[in-house]
RNA sequence: GUGGGUGUAGCUCAGCUGGUAGAGCGUCCGGUUGUGGUCCGGGAUGUCGCGGGUUCAAGUCCCGUCACUCACCCCA
């Protein structure tokens, strides 16, 4: 900070890993906001909106104190009341502290609920990873049936498939529950034990040896090939329920690759859980993901209760988009565009065309008094059906010229008949 | 946190072995009296990321720094 009024402040930026999101690309970030929460409400799922910034124990306890997420990107600060306060790096936490906070609990099962809003981590950017992005999730919480996993994986993938979505893979596994994970833990940790790793990877493999298993380096994965995995080693009741949540995605029409090495980076999940990968993603390439976390509602101090849910990230649902060649905001802007020669024409004009937007119509008009020529070359750029031009002769007369800007045909209307005129004209052919 | 690449007009980029900057697109004006998309003519906009250094002279070389970008780690 300078007070030399000499000395040039320096052009302010967004911060680093962040950015605009500008028109039209704007329009299809939006666009995917709204298919996501479509094929939500269409399972019934309730809007539910929490804050962005939470006590920051909900997410120590909740996600975890071994995930990378918490142990080193989490955006924590303290208020001026001394509070510490995190921005929240994920939804889910949130979302259950609500739903304990409120006692959705004691109401009716499950409790179906999907919300959207940005998350925050302190990570060194890369394509298709941001220190803000945004998501789109669900969470159905109270009931522990595998058909309730396989409608949010469904809901997931219909979310997906109506952005026109292809080349992309739906990844699926079971991690076990509090029943049968620990003994595969211990005999995860004791095949790691035996194996040549960095010291980093070692530290890893005692903090969450699970996680050693998604490792993309060569000579980890080669050392990796005979490990046991989740999977192989589930009680009776979380195979049952896993082959249960398999079977009903078939009935759903789902596709899905079963993939025992999948893991993920917060610590509550249980059970079923799934990876939405995009092929031509560069190496952030999962778009969205979730699953069953039977212990977090407990671990944030609500009662004993299993939860399921999912994030799609609606970043990287864009750039697959746009990868595919997906356009999502295609069309034009505005359905009129008004062309006013002078001051008296512009006045009429705003009149008559808030009178057309207030009837449905999308107006737009030429502003800033320039030409003509000007003029018209922005109706062209709008992308308006019509254009309306209006002038001294034509204020005279009582009516307006009504061009229609792909065919060049052009009619006198009335003032009077003017938003009528351009209703019925905009819903033919 | 670690490593590679890049930083020149609003955008995409060119500037060879150092001699005080260009193109295309976009934008604006015009091609006579009130009509766009094509075409033609013209105009405007650059602290060459920033700060040092070497040199008579640096966009061009060196150092530092910041940012962007890709990858690792990790994650949507």
């Amino acid at each position: 900070m300078t007070d030399d009024p000499t000395e040039r402040s320096p052009r302010l930026q967004a911060p680093k890993g962040t950015y605009d999101l500008l028109p039209p690309r704007s329009e299809a970030f939006a666009h995917v906001v709204d298919t996501y929460a479509d094929a939500a409400r269409r399972a019934g799922y309730g809007y539910v909106s929490t804050p962005m910034f939470e006590d920051t124990a909900l997410f120590r306890r909740g996600v975890g104190e071994s995930t990378d997420v918490v142990s080193k990107e989490m955006y924590t600060f303290e208020d001026r009341g001394g509070r510490s306060l995190t921005l929240r790096p994920e939804g889910t936490a949130g979302v259950i502290r609500a739903v304990v906070e409120h006692n959705l609990l004691s109401g009716q099962l499950p409790v179906k609920l999907w919300y959207t809003g940005p998350n925050f981590r302190y990570e060194q950017p890369q394509s298709g990873r941001y220190r803000q992005h945004v998501q789109v999730g669900i969470e159905a919480v109270g009931v522990d049936d595998p058909a309730l996993d396989a409608e949010v994986i469904s809901v997931a993938d219909d979310g997906v498939r109506a952005l026109g979505l292809r080349d992309y893979e739906l990844r699926l596994t079971s991690l076990g529950c509090d029943a049968c994970r620990p003994a595969y833990r211990a005999l995860l940790v004791a095949f790691l034990d035996g194996l040549d790793l960095d010291d980093a990877t070692r530290a890893r493999a005692r903090i969450n040896p699970l996680r050693v298993l998604d490792d993309k380096r060569e000579q980890v994965q080669a050392q990796l090939a005979d490990a046991p995995l989740p999977p192989d080693h589930l009680c009776a009741e979380c195979a049952a329920h896993f082959t249960a949540v398999q079977s009903m995605l078939t009935d759903l029409v789902v596709p899905f690759t079963i993939d025992k090495r999948l893991v993920r980076g917060l610590d509550y999940y249980t059970r079923t859980t799934f990876e939405l990968v995009h092929h031509r993603l560069g190496a952030q390439a999962s778009f969205g993901g979730g699953g069953r976390y039977n212990g977090l509602v407990e671990a944030i101090g609500g009662p004993a209760a299993p939860g399921v849910g999912y994030g799609m990230g609606v970043d990287r649902s864009l750039l697959a988009c746009e990868a595919e060649g997906i356009d999502l905001a295609p069309g034009s802007r505005v359905d009129v565009f008004g062309v006013p020669l002078g001051e008296a024409a512009k006045s009429t004009l705003v009149r008559l065309l808030g009178a057309a937007r207030r009837a449905g119509l999308r107006c737009d008009l030429a502003y800033g008094g320039r030409g003509m020529k000007g003029a018209m070359k922005a109706a062209d750029r709008s992308g308006a059906r019509f254009a309306v031009v209006l002038g001294e002769r034509d204020l005279e007369a009582g009516e307006a010229q009504v061009k229609e800007l792909g065919t060049g045909e052009q009619v006198a209307v009335p003032l009077d008949d003017l938003v009528a005129h351009l209703l019925a004209a905009s819903v033919t052919p």
